[in-house]
DNA sequence: TTTGTAGTCGTACGGTGTACCGAATCAGCC
DNA sequence: GGCTGATTCGGTACACCGTACGACTACAAA
């Protein structure tokens, strides 16, 4: 019983973290660092080593302070992922607004984009969950707003951007480990090269394999310059076709934020009576 | 210099061990478990108790053995992971062979949507990068087999599998981090619960993600009870009209296996060419 | 000056991966 | 049978990790 209070609470405490950071208080000992010191020195170290070269007491060194005194800022060194990732999704750049659906949709893919690959460390964290954070709301949000009113339906909107999110993120994980990998094998991106081209000279059986041949014998695996140019393009030229489509099949209207709000101050009640009487 | 060859040393090693076993010698002490008895029992750890229960010291307790004796069987702990992963990936089971593209596609995704369900583990090792082990790669294959003949350009096909893919895994990813999540705060789904509905409670504001709110109060985030069905279709869709775009632009053919060989000689020589003379 | 309060951080505990190396145990040979 | 070489087992040790505890310090307010 107890146990799964005190899990509930520090749950709670992790994302209350991240709205009200509860400011320093005006008695007592000055702080030597504040929060978003702690913060910033850990995505520092991030940046430049991998989230793996992030732990308390090398932020403690980084910052000329014990190891102990980060938790008078962070609570838990999940907590400063999780401060991390807002922190760094505060640096993502909003696509202009009223554009059109197809500008809004890819200049969000490349502020992701440009995102992932500033803080390259973010491609190891996403593995869990996103922190409930608001800056990452704030990029959800432009997210949704891009393709709200492009005619999609509702449902097709959020599958749309989970679909677009997911290969950006997936992309640029693949790009990040690849440089990880040659980082941690000696700066030379050459011996990283000669390693993979190792497999595929002394493993790969062609006949094992053969569509996957097929595919290479024609370059479909060579990544463009310009890595994420021709992809994206596709994959936006099929959401155009999905919306081609919704116009004509004309979906149920996504209702606007003045009409919604009754029904949102409804769906909250009635969140709150399944919850105090949990009987179906 | 020879940190540089260790660290590349390490690299073909860990290929190596997915591809040639290095099976028991037949002189000297006989070996209490084999390497394939490691990665079985990292796997059951793994499946109960999510990737952090796999140490070298809980396997080999699982195992009524000796920390240090799993190293003759596996070399260091990421090279066990990479075989759980290639291991995992052989439970795959492949799409009857001969069906449309469409068929065989969902099928696929559908084959990778059972893996990671099966094998919740393996949505926190793909952070990094999949091993180049041949069971990863007969699912890859058996991918690209789905669309290398449906009239998709050969850099299409890539692309498609590799949304399709990061769409299936990311969305595995998502459901199993809640699961792994109310798992550790106290085996109770309603716990959890409560801690995400605190979050809307007492910190979602309306004003500042009206987009959201408007979606919500449609309920476009209600997972559906086929939780993969609905989005599948949907992307399934669109992929079907990239084909029919494909098919009046006429693409350039992607070469039949036998042709190609050729073709994938030549490269290859060409590579080691390059490997040789490494000035541009 | 005294008291309360908040921040610092040394110590310690239990965990991790794994390098090192002697002990144990076999096959094959004299 | 005894010996040699090959192979595996696993105890010990080291450096690292997150963090609970509590003594200590430095300030504001009384």
């Amino acid at each position: 019983m107890s146990d799964r209070t005190d899990a509930l609470d520090a749950a709670k405490r992790r994302i209350d973290a991240l709205w009200d950071p509860a400011g320093p208080g005006t008695r007592g000992r000055p702080a030597k660092v504040t929060r978003a010191e702690v913060v910033d020195a850990a995505i520092a170290l991030a940046r430049s080593g991998g989230l793996t070269a992030v732990s308390m007491r090398s932020v403690a060194r980084a910052l000329g302070v014990g190891a102990m005194t980060l938790y008078t800022h962070v609570g838990s060194q999940a907590e400063l992922v999780d401060a991390m990732v807002d922190r760094a999704y505060a640096d993502f750049e909003p696509a202009p607004a009223g554009t059109g659906w197809r500008e809004a949709l890819e200049q969000h893919a490349r502020g992701l984009w440009r995102l992932y690959r500033r803080h390259a460390w973010l491609a190891d964290v996403n593995a869990w969950r996103l922190p409930l954070g608001p800056h990452v709301f704030d990029v959800e949000e432009a997210g949704y707003r891009s393709l709200v009113d492009s005619g999609l339906a509702a449902s097709e909107v959020v599958e749309v951007l989970s679909v677009v999110q997911n290969f950006v993120v997936g992309y640029a994980r693949s790009v990040a480990a690849e440089e990880a990998e040659a980082r941690d094998q000696g700066v030379d991106y050459d011996a990283h090269w000669r390693s993979t081209s190792y497999f595929w000279e002394n493993h790969f059986d062609p006949a094992r394999y053969p569509t996957m041949t097929r595919l290479w014998s024609v370059g479909a695996f060579e990544t463009a310059p310009g890595p994420l140019d021709v992809p994206l393009g596709t994959l936006l030229d099929t959401v155009g076709l999905l919306i081609d489509r919704a116009r004509t099949a004309a979906p149920p209207p996504i209702p606007a934020f003045t009409e919604c709000m009754d029904r949102y101050d409804e769906n909250l009640a009635q969140q709150k009576e399944d919850l105090a009487d949990p009987n179906p």
